[in-house]
RNA sequence: GUGGGUGUAGCUCAAUGGUAGAGCACAUGGUUGUGGUCCAUGUGGUUGCGGGUUCAAUUCCCGUCAUCCACCCCA
């Protein structure tokens, strides 16, 4: 085969595009509901929105960005997430002077160029939506709820909520010290990935999965005992709130964002048994971003969740989405002159918002009523001489088999009354 | 970027150092014009691509591409 889709993308086909059909529809619903109105923006955004929201150090800055210089030589590059270019817009069409919250929703594919493998691919699709302007932590729970609920109406379950705060960049440099100081006479027991972490971003260290290294991990500080006073009650709240609501968490003092921008409370969704990949859902509060890209001191929540992985998920769990459609009509002919008062009958039935469907080389009644059968059509029109010269059609049934014969005149009434 | 597994018909998979087979799907017939079941017959493959070893490679070796799993990282 000389063509092939590229390395990490895929072909959504008819089946899997009718499942994402659903799955967005269902967002969208919640999103409508509480109140989140979809954006949209490019594709692609010049480089340094990226480098200066995600990081400049982190692994999507450095290693996995699709950047490229278009033709005036500017540094272009794919978007490897949703966030930057939403606070970009909503900065650009001063979107937050128009409400006191801005709500976004959005939907669309990433581009991460990573090593595919189950549950990651290098073209990936994101549903997300953003809370931009309070700093209540009324408002991580709104995302928090949100997010759950999307899932609670998709039906899939064993779902783990896990909670961390990854304080702000005042709390996070005292935790990174106190880290540096624990880790400075272990880390030379540790994998050599740790060595690298230990200058370069220490608190990788505490997402390490080498058996050996977790002894060491495990009695190392906690973010909690670090994090500032303003932080602190932040995420206290966050508790509360959800204790109040009776929303199960987990606390992961280990949990580790790669994406510089998030401050404060920050959660993941996993689902356990999905593979390495397992995280379907992740977000958390953003509040010096809007700020760092040129825009006024704002707050702001988001998350993100990923399409196929949640597709995975939704197949693994046998979850039966809204099955195949049914075709109304089929019709079947018999000669040119059947076919030529078909394509006149079929756009008459079509007017009347039938779904109807026919072959375009007819050969043997029975090969079309197969494809009839194939198409799952509520009823076949066979069209052939006889029918021809009393301007008529025999009306099968297919479900019951049983046939009617009807004038080509009261066919519209006739199809309309019995496929509802 | 690193390590390992896999790559044969549209799909799921067999097989063999002597140029490949099943099930499903598809087509035709059994029924002059009647589907979903059944029976019969048939179409369909340069065995991912390139190179090497060999009289002979789909099989062994190397490379490459893709995919899967894990690391890394993340949604």
């Amino acid at each position: 085969m000389k063509y092939k889709s590229i390395r990490g993308t895929r072909d959504i086909l008819p089946e899997e595009a009718r499942k994402r059909q659903y799955l967005e529809k269902v967002a969208r619903e919640i999103f409508q509901k509480y109140g989140y109105e979809e954006i949209r923006t490019p594709i692609f955004e010049v480089t340094e929105l990226f480098q200066r929201s995600i990081g400049d150090d982190t692994d999507i800055v450095t290693k996995e960005m699709y950047t490229f210089l278009d033709k005036k030589g500017r540094s272009l590059t794919l978007r490897p997430e949703g966030t930057a270019g939403i606070i970009r817009t909503v900065i650009e069409n001063n979107l937050y002077r128009q409400k006191r919250i801005t709500r976004l929703y959005y939907l669309g594919p990433m581009y991460r160029y990573e090593r595919p493998q189950k549950g990651r691919q290098r073209e990936f699709y994101q549903i997300g939506a953003e809370l931009i302007g309070p700093d209540n932590p009324a408002s991580d729970i709104e995302i928090i709820t949100l997010t759950l609920e999307l899932f609670h109406v998709l039906g899939l379950k064993n779902l783990t909520l896990y909670l961390n705060s990854v304080g702000c960049p005042r709390c996070r440099a005292r935790y990174r010290e106190s880290l540096k100081d624990y880790f400075k006479d272990k880390i030379k027991m540790m994998c050599t990935d740790c060595h690298n972490r230990y200058s370069l971003n220490p608190m990788r260290i505490l997402d390490c999965k080498e058996d050996g290294d977790r002894v060491y991990i495990e009695k190392s500080p906690k973010i909690f005992d670090y994090l500032c006073q303003d932080c602190q009650e932040q995420f206290e709240k966050v508790k509360e709130y959800l204790h109040f609501l009776k929303i199960d968490y987990t606390l992961d003092p280990y949990m580790v964002r790669g994406l510089d921008y998030y401050t404060k409370a920050a959660f993941e969704i996993k689902y356990e048994g999905l593979g390495a990949q397992d995280t379907l859902a992740a977000g958390g509060r953003y509040d010096r971003l809007v700020r760092d890209l040129g825009g006024p001191d704002l707050p702001a929540v988001g998350f993100a969740l990923g399409v196929e992985r949640v597709m995975e998920v939704i197949d693994k769990e046998k979850i039966s989405l809204p099955s195949g459609v049914q075709t109304d009509v089929y019709v079947a002919t018999l000669g040119e002159e059947a076919l030529k008062e078909s394509i006149k009958l079929i756009r008459e039935l079509r007017h009347e918002n039938l779904k109807v469907l026919n072959d375009f080389n007819p050969t043997s009644l029975k090969a079309q009523l197969r494809q009839a059968d194939k198409w799952k059509a509520k009823f076949t029109l066979i069209i052939g001489e006889e029918e021809l010269s009393g301007k008529r059609a025999t009306v099968r049934n297919m479900s019951t088999g049983g046939q009617e014969t009807v004038p080509f005149s009261e066919l519209k009434g006739y199809l309309l009354r019995n496929c509802s």
